[in-house]
DNA sequence: CGTCTGGTTGATCTAGATCAACAGGAGTGG
DNA sequence: CCACTCCTGTTGATCTAGATCAACCAGACG
């Protein structure tokens, strides 16, 4: 983690029309400016550990953080992958509890810090805030209710294809050929715990992939040479 | 379903203490209570559709309701099982959008539903009915991403387990022998459908928890011969 | 140069899905 | 009352996706 930690100004971040704060009134932004933190991590760090009492929010500027959860013989699982634009930690701040999994970084990453005694003050005088934390968080169970039900029913196949098919939506490129391309952002043994699987069964399906030519690795480059065959694979319920 | 619709006095509900209204004030129990509608079904009988607009909440007095999630192909997973007190419909109401599973009743049930404009109107004027749903919003995810590990991380016979232990904690009774039993409120299939599995497997795996003299079965009464056994098997996070 | 970490391959093993048959009720209707 | 079907649950036989264990390779890095 790197040492230096300055102030964020969020009235002009050039990603807010990414994050929870889109909507924020001016006057809010503004003493958000007093207090927020920012700060560069390297992968590896933790934002907050699962057990953990909950002291503020973290917005995510760049890079990518992985919700990880361990269970009581050790063993840990990705929950989720939140990137630019994503805030954390609003659970445990609303619910008045300690933060249920740990927060860490995959890829290096540019992280803002919101103390919850802004936060709160903010929620008490604005509730148009309380709410949109209240939509935020029936989505995240709707989507935790999908994630539940792909990791029952797909295979490792097409839980991996669904996954990429994710980052090329929010990430994919095009490279000078006219093909759609997507740079991972995590390593391969951290997508295979987002998927549920082991890191040689992500490898093997990887093969088996570009043996027929849906898609062509190279370390973390991802090419799609065949998007319309691999949105036919999976329904592509999100 | 049975034709008959009765008023439903919310004010002396017998299981108030077990729903979300349980902290209501007075006031607000004697506005709900010119509009609540009880009303019985019977097993295989639907409270909403999966897609279906949201016109209400329903309110569980007695009896099982499973949310069902038919994916493209048809195939369908039970991804709740609600029990007397469980509010269902909330999500749709304050999301603004469709009920995105469908309820279905696994046992006969009796069933009060609240029209959304009293709940609205409720919710407008008495924010502390909006904080007590985000809390119950908070808690669904918490318990979705625990019910996601376990889909991911154990096995049919330690689902199986856990699925039995939580009944026993709600519904657990004691034979004149001092032996903990439960009657198990839905049929094997929907029992697999829950825990991610199959009729077969669920069978077999139960013949093998008699051998090993861990529960035993009769139709849908299920004895637990060693609680302590069962309870070490799994770590019993919740 | 050794050491480490991440990734790929190979060989093996197993939980559990799938397919198929059948047994006991519970209705239903002649 | 029997014959019929329908439905749930149980058993048996088989098959496969994917976990596990083990070896190895290639960069990165002190």
């Amino acid at each position: 983690m790197s040492d230096e930690t300055a102030r964020h100004n969020c009235t002009d971040c050039p990603i807010r029309h990414l994050t929870d704060w889109q909507n924020l009134p001016k006057k809010l932004l503004k003493k958000m400016d007093r207090y927020a933190l920012r700060r560069q991590y390297e992968l590896g760090d933790k934002l907050y550990h699962q057990g953990d009492k909950c002291h503020g929010l973290f917005c995510i500027r760049s890079g990518f953080v992985g919700l990880r959860r361990y269970d009581v013989s050790g063993r840990s699982s990705l929950i989720k992958l939140a990137g630019p634009g994503d805030t954390l930690g609003y659970r445990a701040l609303l619910g008045h509890s300690t933060h249920s999994n740990t927060a860490e970084i995959l890829k290096a990453s540019e992280v803002c810090y919101i103390d919850r005694a802004i936060i709160s003050e903010i929620l008490q005088n604005h509730p148009s805030v309380g709410e949109r934390f209240l939509q935020r968080c029936l989505t995240d169970l709707e989507r935790m209710e999908a994630a539940y039900l792909r990791a029952k029913n797909l295979t490792t196949r097409e839980q991996l294809l669904h996954f990429l098919m994710i980052l090329h939506e929010q990430f994919g490129q095009l490279d000078e050929n006219g093909c759609h391309y997507i740079v991972l952002p995590i390593a391969r043994k951290d997508i295979a715990e987002l998927i549920g699987s082991t890191p040689e069964s992500v490898s093997r399906t990887i093969k088996k992939l570009e043996t027929e030519h849906l898609v062509q690795f190279e370390g973390r480059l991802a090419s799609f040479e065949n998007l319309g065959a691999i949105i036919d694979q999976i329904g592509m319920i999100h």
